[in-house]
DNA sequence: TCGTGTTTCTGGAGCGCTCCATTTTTGATT
DNA sequence: AATCAAAAATGGAGCGCTCCAGAAACACGA
């Protein structure tokens, strides 16, 4: 009893491998392996006997095993920064997508976690056998000392990093596209909250450059810590309390701008007849009913799927040049920018 | 040349491996697996050489072959459903925070990734060998064929599961604080919008029992498609347009209310002082300023560490009864609900 | 000095695969 | 039917670890 046709594994049944797999099949352990990874050359007749075994057996195979016999985990690990903040739910859609056709999984790793285990959560990726990684979070020079492998950095491009290339929307072009679109509403005292991070160092200056060009006199205010909502709610408070002449604020994320829409409302400036708002990322808070936020479109999942052939290039020639590829990012218009009125 | 000090592997290096390690130590490589593993019996001087020559060698071990040969990776596996619903990073941290001290990684997949290699999430973990696995999604049908691991569900306690223990917050209990707060706030006309999906079912459930208990008659009305924002949005402006003398809406989590937010504000009515507002899930969204959100927090932390927990006692004795486990909910009051203005 | 237990250390076997060189089978062409 | 190239299938070696049984080193009292 307990061994009727569908195998479920009891406690100490000894899980079935190739070897049990090739037997059922009549065929060699090898051909199993071809059957299994898909290989060209396998006669239909055998291709199906396996498969029926894999199937009869629930077979699953050991990655683990895969991954030491063959010195390469098919596998790129994904190093990100905090879950909280959604820009990397495109970047991962735009990575897998590239990554999925070719056989390769996307593994995610974040720095806050398995961090006793790890000095780096590179190093969690490394002792994986990743054969590529994606480092969406603020490169550090400890990282760089751990990688083996082909590495390209995605989305922050404004720290020089000695051996990855770079993909990564254009925060100065994005920047100026929120700049002059608020320009072009007839705007000419425009804010800007902004806090720590490398992306939203960029954007402060695309914003400051822009607004230069405008002839118009820069107001940036940084937020105590880095760039959450309420960072975006007391820097915008400050902003609005030292300039009460502004009509429009510029966020360098989108949770700093549902910061600053709830500093303005507590202020008393509705959105957007008394006060315009931008934000940056076209994250799904910016679709809110309640906010229809005008932002600017990093567009992720092309910094994904640019940051996937990327790494497909570098696995291939490794001493290809560095290179740094920007995405242009695209200012998405909905209902939290109107024009000044006087 | 290129080879002095520090190792920097460079293309064609081979990585070093336990036996270099042991070799530049002086020692033999079962020494150094058991320094790996922080194994007790070793001398202090011994461990220092290994160290030192890990250090020297810049040595990392493979998991993939620690994985094979020990048959376990020392991970466990979360199963997760939308990176967007932030829920759940709560229950990473708690679910990390047990694991940790235990040299237990913790490795995330979601259904929509990897789907073209694997036929559920499962699967995927499963041929990663992991030694346990935290379910957060709804559960189905064909996850559990493909378990082979003691599993436990979290989150979801309406479906009843084959093989694994359950660890969730009380739905039902989080509701009837909701509706029992409004009910003490003078409201009697409490609407509740809710989306497909097993938490919402039982919070509808929740709130329906709470308010017969009151005498009140329910108003629920559902989303078309999940409990997102925009879901949240849609219903909500059913139930205003339906019930007019509505007082107070009561959302299945945050992101819903959310919505309900902009419906509100569309149909004109001011929070809290025209309506009142309280969601569910206590996520970052609701402490945001603008929102403020009165909200029945579920103790995501709790529901992971007992999650890890229930999986613990599971490796140990698998054959101990099945239970299910709740955590008490507790109700987070801010700024979106009020007493009912006569 | 010699046991005798205890702690520390070691070598061998084997985990389940992939890769490769080789063998077997198939099928086209004389 | 004989020959030969191409296609399909195979067996062996080895990936880098863990685990285990046993060896070596050490501690301490007789």
């Amino acid at each position: 009893m307990g061994d009727n046709g569908r195998v479920t594994q009891e406690t100490g049944a000894r899980r079935p491998n190739i070897y049990d797999v090739a037997s059922a099949a009549g065929v060699s352990k090898s051909l199993v392996s071809l059957v299994l990874r898909g290989a060209p050359g396998v006669s239909p007749a055998r291709r199906a006997a396996v498969e029926e075994a894999i199937e009869r057996l629930n077979y699953r195979p050991n990655r683990a095993a895969a991954t030491l016999a063959g010195n390469r985990s098919r596998t790129i690990g994904v190093v990100l920064d905090d879950y909280r903040n959604l820009w990397f739910v495109g970047l991962l859609s735009g990575l897998h997508e590239q990554f999925a056709p070719l056989g390769f999984r996307v593994a995610v790793a974040d720095p806050s976690f398995n961090a006793h285990l790890d000095r780096t959560p590179v190093d969690g990726l490394m002792s994986l056998r990743v054969d590529g990684i994606v480092i969406a979070t603020e490169p550090s020079e400890e990282m760089f000392a751990a990688l083996d492998v082909p590495a390209v950095v995605a989305g922050n491009r404004d720290i020089p990093v000695p051996g990855a290339d770079v993909v990564a929307n254009d925060d100065l072009v994005g920047s100026r596209l929120a700049v002059e679109h608020l320009v072009g509403l007839g705007h000419r005292e425009i804010g800007h909250v902004t806090g720590g991070g490398g992306a939203a160092r960029l954007r402060a200056q695309g914003y400051e450059a822009a607004m230069r060009e405008n002839g118009l006199r820069p107001h940036i205010k940084e937020g105590q810590g880095l760039t959450m909502e309420s960072d975006g709610y007391q820097a915008s408070l400050k902003l609005l309390d030292q300039n009460p002449s502004l009509t429009a604020i510029f966020a360098a994320n989108d949770t700093m701008a549902l910061g600053a829409a709830g500093a303005a409302r507590d202020r008393g400036r509705r959105i957007p007849e008394d006060l315009s708002l931008i934000g940056y990322d076209n994250s799904p808070l910016a679709s809110a009913n309640l906010l229809r936020l005008t932002t600017v479109d990093g567009r992720n999942e092309e910094v994904g799927a640019g940051a996937a052939k990327a790494l497909l290039d570098r696995m291939k020639d490794p001493s290809a040049p560095l290179r740094t590829m920007l995405v242009e990012p695209e200012l998405v218009i909905r209902a939290s920018t109107a024009a000044v009125t006087v």
